[in-house]
DNA sequence: TATGAATGAGACTTCATTCAT
DNA sequence: AATGAATGAAGTCTCATTCAT
């Protein structure tokens, strides 16, 4: 039976993604063609066709795929003791996934998808629903630190949310146009701003924070 | 051989550029077809090439169009007396932006040309360019604050300003993807954030806070 | 103004339909290709579209063109003043048209409309729409032969003029497939059966018609 | 190496031609894919192609099914003390056969098979050999007819015998595109037409014949 | 200047057939 | 013998651009 595996389905599945990902970084969506993509990932025409039935397929299954961003979230998810060290953590973790050059073309496509998003509504489900569920769980977060009495009450936590993850994306949109971010100074000034909404952390934070640290 | 004015050339030019608007906000770049903008536009294919000389050239056009972000930092520019209100009439005069229907296919058609951007470079330039020049602009503004000393000079103005410009573009990117976000809430949450960054702005929130008091 | 006259474009037209017509004699529908036609008729691959929407535009604009059958319908029509001669004179014209090899390619392409039509409905709509009006005029000149008692009245019109619509579609159908058949015999046999129907034309037709009525 | 027993094989075969012949008759030849016989037979892609060499083969071995009608031609052989009730059989046993709805794929498979016969030499030589074959038997039957002085001798027992076919062929196509036909009206009128052919067989039916005559 | 018919390169997708298991 | 995944040639159609009028 020479029925293939669903390990061998999956991995011959991803390779094909994996060669569109760096395709569509590359050329970008409309630019790269399906020979393309089996030129770069080594299967051909047909067996292309045999794992997407379109090419848009191909860049929805590329917007689905929530590999990339799990780690980030897991993280963020086992490190929910403390309120505040979350949104810290959240903002480090989003630093660094920014300064990934590993993720370039994640960035670059990202970009990519969400052009495509205002054409296709599968890509704009993807996008839209996948952006909500990290808002929700991040506005628990500030939910959780309003509740421990560590985050301002007046402040909203969906509009918080919300946001930081505008942050997100503009500086997504901004490395993957090739600015040269410095992204520990806009990480600082991140920082700086949320403090702003804890409370206890004083408006001016420095005042108070080098000396009792003795930092 | 009719010639024509100059005004005339103009017009005709706006014309067909206000079609391509309409035709990419709706269908996107890559899936309009010039038979589509001539269509929209009411003038013959052979005319469309008579003002650009390839259809990149008329997304470079639009990305180009300054027309309409003008208005914006023409208003910020003469209120530059007190930094602070700067500021504040930045966040208003984006909010408001964000918020206006008229503007609809104006944002969607800018998320296209962030993603054009990856491959056209004379895009890439003109939305570089742009962006760098508002963010100078308002990274100046900061200054001016922190010389007046009412800005926390340990804050970097330049990743300040940056960190503005991505909230405007995540925001953006939002609105153009269908999100109903409340903007009012957004824009207070950026506000007590900023004022976090002001010198003795003790007198603002936290001040007043019944919190404080427990300090 | 390089719009070009009803007459250059109806002219272009049938440029692409006789090649077609070709093509498909030939090759059949399915093995022929839109190139096999832009090579046959010399208009450019695009231009071919700019005339028909699909391939398939292009056999159902072949099975809607009348214009090969209307002459044989119009010498009939005329023909009309006497119900037997108009008999006569279909068996004859459709005699001739069998035996025509100019209209080789017609009688090919027609088999395969046959075909065609049972997957095609405006194909089917076209066929049976032509046939079921051929029959009605056919059985209209039968009936007319019926008040004018030349033919029995016991003769079902309709039958009959289904009747020969099928001797002639199996003609067209022997021919087509390149058999050589004696078409005089054939006439001959159905002009004997046809005055079988025949009022006062008795069981040996032969017998009395020639010398008898002097004709 | 598991072998498998004769019948097995041509039970296989059977199933697979089964299922094409539906296929083909829903959708066409050319637009029925292997997949679809494949779906339809319940066997998979490799073993069609261990029964058929290629797509093609299967149509041939379908024109060459003489399993349908072979009944028709046996009964027709067995009936063949009388000319005269030969004929009339003939014409009752193909009204019967355009009647029954058990064979409307056959019917339509078989105008596609006649469209095919023009670029497959395979299907061609089947078709036109079978048809020489009934033809031939039914001249016999009229030669016969004609030696017991029952037929005319005038009449050309080949011609006659392609009339004879013609209607047969058309009529089955008329069927095949749905027309909705009086047979028992049409097969009335070829009695008459044939009677009219018969010695003795007066042009006004049976009843009058004789006495008719003197008039 | 303006028009719109013409062009042809190239894209996506299908599908008959093969072959390792 | 049977399976079904893989192959790649080939077909239809689109569309940016040109150019004669």
């Amino acid at each position: 039976m020479p029925k293939i595996t669903d390990t061998q389905r999956e991995t011959r599945r991803q390779q094909i993604l994996d060669a569109a990902l760096r395709c569509f970084s590359r050329d970008g969506f409309h630019s790269t063609t399906t020979a393309d993509i089996v030129r770069e990932s080594g299967v051909s025409q047909g067996t292309l066709y045999l794992y997407f039935a379109t090419k848009d397929d191909i860049i929805v299954a590329l917007a689905d795929d929530r590999r990339h961003g799990e780690a980030l979230l897991n993280a963020l998810a086992e490190a929910e003791q403390d309120p505040l060290d979350g949104l810290g953590l959240l903002l480090e973790l989003y630093g660094r996934s920014l300064d990934d050059p590993g993720r370039v073309d994640l960035r670059r496509v990202s970009v990519q998808g969400w052009a495509e998003a205002l054409r296709n509504p599968a890509i704009q489900a993807s996008i839209v629903g996948n952006t909500r569920a990290v808002q929700a769980q991040v506005a628990r977060l500030i939910e959780r630190g309003q509740q421990a009495g560590r985050i301002r009450a007046d402040v909203d936590p969906a509009a918080l949310a919300r946001t930081l993850a505008a942050v997100f994306q503009g500086l997504t949109l901004q490395t993957a146009l090739g600015e040269r971010l410095d992204l520990p100074a806009v990480g600082q000034v991140m920082g700086e701003m949320l403090r702003g909404l804890f409370v206890g952390a004083a408006g001016e934070p420095q005042a108070q924070t080098p000396e009792e640290h003795g930092r």
